[in-house]
DNA sequence: TAACCAATGCAATGGAAGTGCATTTATTGT
DNA sequence: ACAATAAATGCACTTCCATTGCATTGGTTA
């Protein structure tokens, strides 16, 4: 069992205190947050810090993106194993309409998508809108 | 074989000339415009008479929104049964990263997406990306 | 014609993302 | 330990797109 230190160090990012702050925060979430939910977690930092802090985590893929079609991006750590840019790892995201919080759906995989002659796909993006388990009361 | 004219009435808005305008413009389009798109096809109208004119459209499911991840909203005319609202209709967006349109792949069902139990899926936006037909060169 | 309402135009706002540069903090070599 | 160096942080500013308030224009109806 890895320390988040030796996590950070591994993925030859610097630790700060900062970092270790918002790695904990991602970690203790269970939905993906977005760059305000993060300032209002950390009033006294800056917000480009914070912003910064998570592009790192992004290049270095400790995060990863979801575009949920809400118009702002969300951020959730990576899972083990997590090959964010493989299109054939890809699970689907799903955004609540209720509580408005979005997820990974890790162990669902998107589907092999046909598209016609002529095109290739070389990424897909699938997010599921409707009601999340909480929110369904079951 | 209806008019514009006539079909703009029958979803019971009024006919401009703008809107006139606007629509033959999308109907031109073999892909999905940007408002900038259409801003700069228009330049004596005001921006926001085109933004207007085409969240009317939109209201009145003249149009459907595509969100292919660039982070900007397209506008594409909806096909005649086109039931944008109803998941079982959704057809799914491709999105080039050569030449950077995006088009409706109307012919192309999204698949059934399982859910975990507990979730209740109400939309589902897919949204491919990779190379179309005319960058392929095939 | 007068009254009314919808469409248009202009100006301003807001939110989110991104950047330039100065300052602070950590790392490295001597 | 100290100086040199590089990275991280903080502050200010900018850009881009979406959206709204309000005044004006234009078309429809009594
Ligand atoms: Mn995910
Ligand atoms: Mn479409
Ligand atoms: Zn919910
Ligand atoms: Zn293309």
């Amino acid at each position: 069992m890895k320390t988040i230190e030796e996590f950070l160090e591994s993925k030859n990012i610097r630790v700060t205190a900062m970092r270790l702050l918002i790695y904990k925060f991602l970690a203790e979430k269970q939905v993906a947050v977005t760059l305000s939910d993060i300032e209002n977690a950390f009033e006294k930092a800056d917000r480009t810090t914070l912003y910064r802090t998570i592009k790192t985590f992004e290049e270095k893929e400790i995060v990863h993106q979801i575009d949920d079609g809400t118009g702002i991006t969300k951020y959730t750590l990576c899972e083990k194993g997590c090959n964010c840019e493989i299109e054939t790892d890809l699970h689907l995201h799903f955004h609540c309409n209720n509580c408005n919080e979005t997820i990974c759906l890790t162990e669902h995989k998107i589907p092999q998508i046909k598209v016609p002659d002529g095109f290739v796909s070389e990424n897909v993006n699938l997010v599921v809108k409707g009601i999340c388990d909480k929110c369904s009361g079951q």
